[in-house]
DNA sequence: TCCTCTGTGCTG
DNA sequence: TCCCAGCACAGAGGAC
């Protein structure tokens, strides 16, 4: 049997003010409300998304008379008029509905609840699925056998058993329910003095109005009385609150209520008057189809004839492996949309001296060279002895100044979002076609899938250049940041990179020996206790043999599929109980953990050089930071004694020494600094211990009178106003009860009260325009600020106080590593950086000098209401280059 | 064999 | 309901 289609009816008022009271304080930049028009737009896309309707219809009331007006002289008479904000944008709903294709029906002198019902009724008898969407509890009398209702507000589809679920009666019975309960917003009156308990108990109990009616008389006195004197009330009140469902219909024709493709270009177009930036991204025009040129250059002179009078180019230069440090093998140029050249370099495709000495020469001219990673072109280049160009841009980069939480900013992803252009990926060319082999025929019509693949990567490149930097422009605060932070950063991690840093691998092949003894006795012991052999990594077993072999108590299940969870914390309570696998089982974790993340895998990317070199990924962190990868360098132990052993692999050349420089406290300063808070300046000010003073203030005890758990506590939540911590979560970290907790975040708020002023305003700028800025401008869009679910409203909120202090942290670091690229250039080198440190290899004679110049230039590169303090150390080692 | 998801744990 | 930002390992299970 074919599948019923399946008609969407969408009650548009009560959408439409639902969202308005669901969201507050969203506009535009002009003032305009927006936030119904987000509200619903975004349940829109929801239900669009989830159900895939093959009808779709929104109903809106139109004129004024409705068929109640004449029925019940008072129905809706004091109805609250709209308010303005709301009013001014239904026209914005409408455009919205445009854009989306979804036909608007309203009959005049009709009321939307009695079109929809009429529809709905209609429909079901004409075979299709229904779905009343709406919050609107009087809609559940009309669901049954081919009628349900999603609940807009509960996001739930309620079918008859459902509605009994919820309502506690059937669905047939929901209008004898309100002919007593009212539905005050309806202006239906009901049965004054019962309410929505009573009217269920009653109807429940005598099936309906007349059913009670007609059992007076087993009622006690009081409700009897209400009932008496309100008969003519009830019988109305039912009568109003029955939809209609037998409306004249001749006219209509559910063809036209085929759900159609959106308007792309309309829906971009009220997105952005809107300024709702993210579905603007997400409703791009469509790009007309693409006719391409790709050709490949024959000689010298088709490179030196591309450019023209362009200033600028987009270049993809491709080598025999992804990574880059290998040899060069063909060129991508483009100066114009939908024209690219590809030019052979290794000689096995037919490259030529001559060709390649035109790629040289262009790369050394003082063109703009325009690639999506840039600093992957200059590795590439640079491996193979190339000239680097002088000028250049990265739309990758823009794309991440652009919009940093993006989940990648890769090239298929840019491409995909901006240009609507599905570009192959090298990878997935290798799937079907042969990579490094060019269709050299002249006049060949249709390109070789790995052709095409080099001829997008300039041409789609030129058309995301041009996109982006309109869309850059648009905020002059990511015009700076791009100019003045990431670009000249480019080059400065490519020379990190390339330098990579020296690892002692002996040392680490000694400690793995030790450890291997050592997790093989530990292996031994647990096996011996658990009286079976296991796989101690995995934690399924592990979680077998603790919690129901040795039936250890439960204490928590796991986040995702609430198996057993055998975290740290749990089994360093159930140690504490005394029981010796869990002990033995921290012992070995801890031990494998260091072994197999750092201390084996790390020899293993060593380069011939002796060094590691890691990839700084500068378009990954939304929040502005770097990060590191392949290997992360950025988490190598140094909280336990056994892992920080694993930094004295870290080491200097001979003759050098490791210089660790890094920023203390620089996010609570920085916290200062933005919500200008005066006791938190002037403790920093006075140089004084921030945790022992935030004590002293917060519990009225002397600095030096302090007792070591009211520094901790102190120090506890110092760290969570900046990630936004509960209540809840202190008392778990400091064992203290909630109440407790609570006190001593207010007690910490009553102190430094233009914190909590910072965290409220941010909170209403993210609420307002949906993004929050650092100090230099950075944003980060905050999407779910406004989503319903208190989980992810919550996170949203924490993002939005952290992202500001976090951000302008990494801005901080960023300025000061481009400060002292060109300082120390010829003195010392810098090799990594981690959040808020820098280590750099310099020579033993200058490493004194040095450390002087990069405490200088990190305090000073951007003066704030507070010192910024860098404590530098250096020795043979990382691990010595920390006092 | 490869890929993705999950749980876990390392860093600032 | 439960602290921000990352990366990587190992196990488990499904797709190929």
């Amino acid at each position: 049997m074919a599948k019923r289609p399946s008609l969407f009816l969408i009650d548009g008022s009560n959408n439409v003010y639902r969202s308005y009271f669901a969201i507050r304080n969203l506009t535009n930049s002009s003032g305009l409300a927006t936030n119904a028009v987000y509200g619903f737009t975004q349940t829109l896309k929801k239900l669009l998304k989830d159900f895939e309707p093959d009808c779709i219809a929104v109903a809106f009331d139109i004129g004024r008379a409705t068929t109640r007006h004449e029925a019940f002289a008072d129905y809706k008479k004091d109805r609250r008029p709209m308010p303005d904000d709301l009013a001014i944008q239904l026209p914005l709903v409408n455009e919205v509905l445009e854009g989306f294709r979804i036909p608007v029906i309203g009959v005049e002198d009709w009321e939307a609840d009695d079109l929809l019902g009429t529809l709905a009724c209609v429909a079901k008898e004409r075979g299709y699925d229904v779905v009343l969407a709406t919050s609107d509890k009087d809609f559940f009398q009309l669901v049954g056998d081919g009628i349900k209702l999603f609940h807009t507000g509960r996001e739930v589809l309620y079918d008859a058993k459902g509605v009994e679920e919820t309502f506690g009666l059937p669905p047939e019975k929901v209008v004898d329910v309100m002919a007593i309960w009212g539905d005050a917003i309806d202006n239906i009156p009901g049965v004054p003095g019962i309410g929505e308990k009573g009217a269920k108990a009653l109807i429940s109990e005598y099936g309906s109005l007349e059913g009670v009616y007609e059992n007076l008389d087993k009622l006690k006195p009081a409700q009897r009385k209400k009932l008496e004197e309100n008969r003519d009330k009830a019988f109305i009140s039912r009568e109003l609150a029955r939809i209609k469902c037998d409306l004249p219909t001749e006219s209509i024709d559910f063809e036209t209520l085929k759900r159609q493709e959106p308007d792309r270009a309309k829906l971009h177009d009220v997105f952005s008057r809107l300024e709702f930036a993210s579905l603007m991204q997400e409703f791009l025009p469509e790009a007309p189809p693409v006719e391409v040129d790709y050709r490949i250059a024959a000689s010298a002179d088709d490179v030196r004839d591309l450019v023209g009078g362009a200033s600028e180019v987009a270049i993809w230069f491709e080598s025999t492996t992804p990574e880059g440090h290998d040899e060069l093998f063909a060129a991508s140029l483009s100066v114009k949309q939908a024209e690219s050249l590809i030019v052979p370099i290794a000689d096995s495709l037919g490259g030529t001296p001559e060709l390649r000495e035109a790629l040289q020469s262009l790369l050394r001219s003082d063109l703009l060279f325009v690639a999506h990673d840039i600093k992957l072109q200059l590795r590439r280049l640079a491996a193979n002895g190339w000239p680097l160009p002088a000028r250049f841009s990265d739309t990758m980069i823009m794309s991440y100044v652009n919009n940093p939480g993006l989940p990648s900013h890769a090239f298929n992803n840019v491409a995909r979002d901006w240009l609507k252009r599905d570009v192959a990926s090298r990878k997935e060319v290798a799937k079907t076609a042969p990579l490094f082999a060019l269709d050299h025929e002249i006049g060949a019509t249709a390109l070789s899938p790995y052709q095409q693949y080099l001829g997008e990567k300039s041409d789609v490149t030129v058309a995301l250049k041009e996109m982006l930097t309109a869309e850059l422009q648009r905020d002059p605060a990511l015009v700076d940041i791009y100019d003045r932070i990431e670009l000249p950063l480019i080059p400065v991690l490519e020379r990190m990179e390339a330098r990579g840093i020296r690892i002692d691998v002996a040392l680490l092949h000694e400690m793995s020996a030790k450890m291997a003894l050592q997790l093989a006795q530990l292996e031994k012991e647990i096996y011996a206790e658990a009286g079976t052999d296991f796989n101690i990594n995995s934690p399924q077993q592990l979680a077998h043999i603790l919690f129901e072999k040795l039936q250890y108590p439960v204490l928590k299940k796991t986040k995702g599929t609430k198996a057993y969870s055998t975290n740290v914390e749990v089994l360093q309570e159930l140690a504490g109980h005394g029981f010796a696998v869990p002990r033995l089982i921290l012992l070995h974790r801890e031990l494998h953990k260091l072994k197999s993340t750092y201390i084996d895998s790390l020899p293993q990317l060593v380069a011939k050089d002796g060094r590691v070199h890691t990839s700084f990924n500068q378009a990954v962190a939304a929040t502005g930071r770097l990060s590191s990868s392949d290997p992360n360098l950025q988490n190598i132990p140094i909280r336990t004694e056994l892992g920080r052993e694993i930094r004295k692999a870290f080491i200097a050349d001979e003759g050098n020494v490791l210089l660790a420089a890094d920023y203390s406290q620089v996010e609570l300063r920085i916290l200062a600094h933005i919500s200008q808070d005066a006791e938190l300046i002037e403790t920093f000010q006075r140089g004084a211990d921030i945790h022992r003073a935030t004590a002293s203030k917060m519990f009225n005890v002397a600095e030096d009178e302090l007792t070591h758990d009211q520094r901790r506590a102190a120090k506890t939540i110092n760290f969570g106003v900046l990630y936004g911590m509960s209540a809840f979560r202190l008392s778990n970290e400091l064992n203290i009860p909630t109440g407790q907790a609570k006190d001593f975040i207010d007690a910490y708020f009553a102190r430094y009260p233009k914190i909590q002023e910072y965290l409220d305003r941010t909170l209403e700028e993210a609420r307002r325009s949906g993004k929050v800025t650092t100090l230099f401008g950075r944003v980060r869009y905050i999407p779910e600020i406004h989503n319903k679910s208190f989980t992810v409203r919550g996170n949203a909120e924490r993002m939005a106080t952290n992202a500001p202090i976090q951000g302008t942290a990494a801005d901080i670091l960023k300025l000061a590593m481009i400060a002292l690229d060109k300082r120390l250039e010829g003195k010392a080198a810098m090799l990594l950086t981690v959040h808020d440190e820098i280590v750099i290899e310099v020579s033993e004679s200058r490493a004194e000098d040095v450390a002087g110049i990069v405490k200088e230039t990190m305090e000073n590169i951007f003066p704030l209401a507070v010192p910024l303090q860098v404590d530098a150390h250096y020795g043979r080692s990382w691990y010595d280059a920390k006092e």
